[in-house]
DNA sequence: TTAAATATTTAGTCTTGCCTAAAAATTAAG
DNA sequence: CTTAATTTTTAGGCAAGACTAAATATTTAA
């Protein structure tokens, strides 16, 4: 059966997959799901019974085809409500995380379809992160690339962030900091990867931790629409 | 704890409270919530424990001030989820009552108060339920009678269905009866109560059974727009 | 007013999901 | 290669919620 405790546990899981690991630890899914080890190890034995994963005892599990698809459609509803909750409601991208983490155990297929439509079916969350389509697959999506391994001197911009919490979104808006704000990389330095970027139209050059240029996904800026002169079969 | 559960059973038992009895009786909560008696006398007890009712074992329960507060914000996140989903997702109203009956758990009051706003505050829901406010008590809402009990050859106007299980919904559709709907009641028969009725612009008399006629809220007809003839002034 | 029918509660279990403490396996160090 | 540290599993419990069967209280009817 599908409870929420177990649409979490497999969420956590592919979210660990997807992060690198191809097998993922009873622990590191124990603190994903704020349960203890344990626990979590029972649950995983479980799952593994029931067809989602593959549990190889004291060597960490796999998602099964089946798992994996249950939990891309949980990232996908989460990922739609979270868009409807900015988009429609007026919440900021620092308060909806947890609001989604409960709607995205509504079960109905209906319902999460007819939303996607509504929202004129968007590839990306407030956090920039790719959603699942109905088909349990994530949607194509343009290049990018952390902003520590991006190229100096070049206009980028923000088009995402990694693992988002709540207290770090905040922290991007202290710094003025939000999808779609462009900057160039000056330089990294190399004592701690601190980056020295410049945000058009700022006049100081601000220094940026490493905390936070190893957690933004940037792509390079395409020209302004300002500076994008219309062609003269474009003019009425 | 406010449990999915426990807001479910609080939810039936004001549901119970409003169609009537004061005290509510064991069985029909547990038919309401689609459990066993046993199992609803055990629940019952742990309600009235937690302030949330009083029982006197034997002898029906009833919801504490506190109690009542929580049923009717359950019952305000239904009615509203169930707006949501017929006038922005298409949903028909024999489609919605499963779906908001898991939205309607959904923890957040600043969620479901931002909902409201984004639907403009409406009074009721789309079986023309009324739907309680921000402050836990039901919106004012015009008078209202049931069909078997309104006045004879005076146009009326559907506005509400009682306890609108979606067969019950759907079967309204065959017989071409939804909110907005215009009839006059001819005449009562004796025999079982059942209406002779008629639609403006339908040829034939219909004869409504009593278990319908009992279930329609209806209010006196206010002139149809059609033949509201504009003033001069209204004219361009 | 007593007996039968009905409603409610109690007793005894089960499943799910969580916990702590202890045992066992794996990995890392010396 | 053996010991120490870490990770994972097992053992034993607990709380919530559900069920069936049996006991008890209340209503209804004879
Ligand atoms: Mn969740
Ligand atoms: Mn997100
Ligand atoms: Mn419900
Ligand atoms: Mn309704």
């Amino acid at each position: 059966m599908l409870t929420v405790s177990v649409e979490n546990y497999l969420k956590a899981i592919l979210h660990l997959q997807v992060e690198g690991d191809d097998r993922v630890s009873t622990t590191a899914i124990a603190q994903k799901v704020a349960s203890t080890p344990a626990s979590t190890s029972a649950m995983l034995a479980k799952l593994g019974e029931r067809g989602w994963l593959e549990h190889q005892p004291y060597h960490g599990v796999r998602l099964t085809q089946k798992g994996h698809r249950v939990a891309m459609d949980i990232l996908r509803k989460h990922r739609l409500w979270e868009c409807f909750l900015v988009d429609y409601l007026g919440f900021e991208w620092d308060q909806v995380h947890d609001i989604a983490e409960e709607l995205e155990h509504v079960g109905s297929v209906e319902l999460i379809n007819r939303l996607d439509a509504f929202l004129g079916f968007p590839k990306l969350d407030p956090h920039g992160d790719v959603i699942p389509g109905p088909n349990g697959r994530f949607r194509t999506v343009a290049a990018r690339t952390l902003l520590t391994e991006a190229p100096r001197n070049l206009e980028l911009v923000v088009v995402g962030v990694v693992d988002g919490g709540d207290a770090f979104l905040r922290h991007l808006g202290v710094l003025g900091i939000q999808l779609g704000t462009r900057m160039t990389v000056l330089e990294r330095l190399s004592f701690d990867g601190s980056l020295h970027i410049k945000c058009p139209g700022d006049e100081e050059v601000q220094l940026l931790a490493p905390s936070v240029g190893q957690r933004l996904w940037v792509d390079q800026s395409s020209p302004s629409p300002e500076i994008v002169f219309p062609e003269e079969e474009d003019l009425q």
